[in-house]
DNA sequence: GAGGATAGGATTTTCGAAAATGTCGGTGCC
DNA sequence: GGCACCGACATTTTCGAAAATCCTATCCTC
């Protein structure tokens, strides 16, 4: 049951797995990507391979030198303060916009997903790949649905392109040792105040989620820094 | 003295030509795109098209149907409604950001680019083209100098490809008759207020000058609407 | 030895054709 | 008549190789 999702194009599946491969780390950031080896692990020829990699450049997953080839984009705390700051705003304002526009329909989606999301364990290192990717799934569905309303296309598409821009970094959050969070306990909190649509305390919550996942992350550069 | 621009690979040309295409409307919004035309018009084979086909759908500018082929994407009311809203909250804190970040070397190149912009005649149908492409890039500039000392690189990049999103719209406004507007004054307006460090009301002047934009297209659409 | 030119190999980019897929109209069956 | 099936054509997608470009190591000159 390979992950990568017959679509309907070979680069499709390009995308996907490579994507996949950033995203889980098999491809670090900085890292040289030589048609080769992309051919390899995508199974196909070089031109479905090179579409993936143009419209992953297109949002920020890898970066392109003419002539010179392609590479993961490399991660930095001055990009993760970037996103979550950018996050802040955005995501923030469609949270808004949302509890004012949702209905009863959006109130409900949003405690299903929280639902499912806090029946499975927090994401932790040791736990096994299958069990942490369908938290993520999860993760970003709540996410995902509490914008859903905001009645912005735009916003909800440059929010969840920065949602997955961030997922590297939030990946690295999980090994963070002794974080003195609850996780789900802030989702919980995010979402009783939309569904009480209280929009200030809401966004607060959120904007603090967010800040907290970026300090973790943060110390972990340091630490790696330090050494 | 072709426009498009040598760039290091034909992709990149490729992706100049059609951008330039579709923002002028020699490619009308909704038109089925199709290789053998686009090769045509570029000059090269279907490669390069493609990729660069590939980058402006990830931009928003085309659409693509698996197998079925690419097409420009249409414009719609619901559209420039929606990209105005956004502009307003991010280039309306990128300008808060730059105002409170910004030094006197920034106010300097907004003085500049401010003049440069008032000395050539405001757009309007009748004049050449070549003049309109000029106001255009200076008016770009004015507007990408605005926010260039906010300190976000993302912001900055979500708001330049909002701007070159809006452009096809922003062509429109240009042909809708006897607007009661003064755009220079409106763009000094602006400026003043950042430059006098008045953040509350720059970002209400930039949001205003967006607004009456957005009205203007409005009317003409529903002129033609009506038709 | 330093620096610059250059040949050879590695890699990306582009091409032209083959393969895959979609489209459209016609044919036969109910 | 309506509808599913089939086949020819149009178009997109993918392939494999050629062309263009870049990188590296070597050689030559000073």
């Amino acid at each position: 049951m390979k992950d990568r999702a017959e679509t309907r194009t070979l680069a499709g599946d390009a995308y996907a797995v490579i994507h996949r491969a950033i995203r889980s780390g098999l491809l670090k950031p900085g890292q040289r990507l030589r048609f080769a080896e992309l051919q390899a692990l995508c199974g196909m020829s070089v031109s479905p391979v090179r579409e993936a990699l143009v419209r992953l450049t297109a949002e920020g997953f890898t970066v392109s030198d003419d002539h010179r080839g392609f590479s993961v984009a490399p991660l930095s705390v001055a990009e993760l303060l970037d996103i979550v700051a950018t996050r802040k705003l955005l995501e923030g304002e469609a949270l808004r916009l949302s509890i004012e526009n949702g209905d009863s329909e959006w109130e409900g989606r949003l405690l299903a997903a929280h639902h499912m999301m806090s029946r499975l364990p927090r994401e932790r290192d040791d736990l096994p790949t299958a069990i942490r990717e369908d938290w993520d799934l999860r993760h970003a569905d709540f996410h995902r649905i509490l914008i859903s309303a905001c009645g912005s296309p735009i916003l909800i598409e440059l929010c969840e392109k920065l949602f997955v821009r961030a997922d590297r970094y939030r990946r690295l959050s999980v090994s963070v040792p002794k974080q003195d969070r609850d996780v789900v306990r802030e989702h919980e909190r995010i979402m009783s105040c939309a569904i009480d649509r209280n929009a200030e305390e809401a966004v607060a919550a959120l904007k603090d989620h967010y800040q907290r996942t970026a300090d973790a992350v943060q110390r972990l550069f340091e630490m790696q820094e330090a050494l």
